[in-house]
DNA sequence: ACATACCTGACTAAAATGGTCAAGTTTAGA
DNA sequence: TCTAAACTTGACCATTTTAGTCAGGTATGT
């Protein structure tokens, strides 16, 4: 299972990004500078975000990015999917027809896993970029 | 974060170790046999059990490990921490005194890694290897 | 004494991570 | 129409982590 900078960059750009985009499109630029995250990094991340429409793009000068939906449709769980931070545990190696490891059952942690990642998509299910807004503008900065 | 395959056989092992060291200590040599993991990395992951007073050893012919608590007192919160699998999301780079990324103020993500960390270890808090036995015997092999 | 089993530390191939770099294409505005 | 801002794409790379292997030990029951 992997939860890296990446993800983390990632929603920190779509809340950076939900709090700007009120009246133009956000460069990258502007995010790259606010938040300190590479610009060429941040190209990679909504390249992806992009193919799975969570954002639009506009070129050109005074383009830029905006979300494709409201802040509170977009579940972190989608921004996480979408660049490819799924929670996935480490699978069993080579699962056959019937378990793990080539034996006849599957092992014994195999449900285990399972259910951790059930328990930690929930989480992310629950939480939408709107509730990290939120969060922010309560913190007097 | 990371949740890699050393905690993986690190749970598996002492899943094995409940159940077969009733008798007699168990070698590691019968562990790997039986899951299938390799005989040195199980010693290394058992020099770090043993460190962290999970299971206890005994040297010599008819040596091996046993568990050094009952099955439903050893959590599974204990055994990922001893194997250096840590439940910990990406840190911020170096948090000063204040903010992360040297801003004034915590970056937006900032709690709520740390209440995804939460949740995850409730949910390792609360599994015992007992849990896991159960589970395990209530499938018929 | 000797085989078994624990113990320790160095080493390594492969993959993932967190980027950089280069070379575009598109479009608004002067 | 020219040009600069901004998006787009893909190759590349250094570092770190992972998942082990290997080579030696040391302790101990029989």
């Amino acid at each position: 299972m992997k939860l890296t900078s990446k993800g983390r960059y990632a929603v920190m750009a779509l809340v950076d990004l939900a709090r700007f985009d009120t009246i133009n499109p956000v460069s990258l630029r502007d995010i790259s500078l606010r938040q300190g995250i590479s610009l060429d990094y941040l190209e990679q991340i909504f390249s992806k975000l992009k193919k799975n429409q969570i954002v639009k793009s506009t070129r050109g000068i005074q383009g830029g990015y905006i979300l494709s939906k409201k802040p509170n449709e977009i579940k972190l769980n989608n921004i996480l999917n979408a660049v490819d931070e799924k929670v996935k545990t480490v699978q069993c190696k080579k699962e056959s027809k019937k378990g793990c490891n080539g034996k006849a059952t599957k092992c014994v942690t195999h449900n285990l896993w399972d259910e951790l990642e059930t328990h930690i998509n929930t989480f992310f299910e629950k939480k939408s970029l709107q509730d990290l807004l939120k969060n922010n503008s309560e913190r007097v900065n």
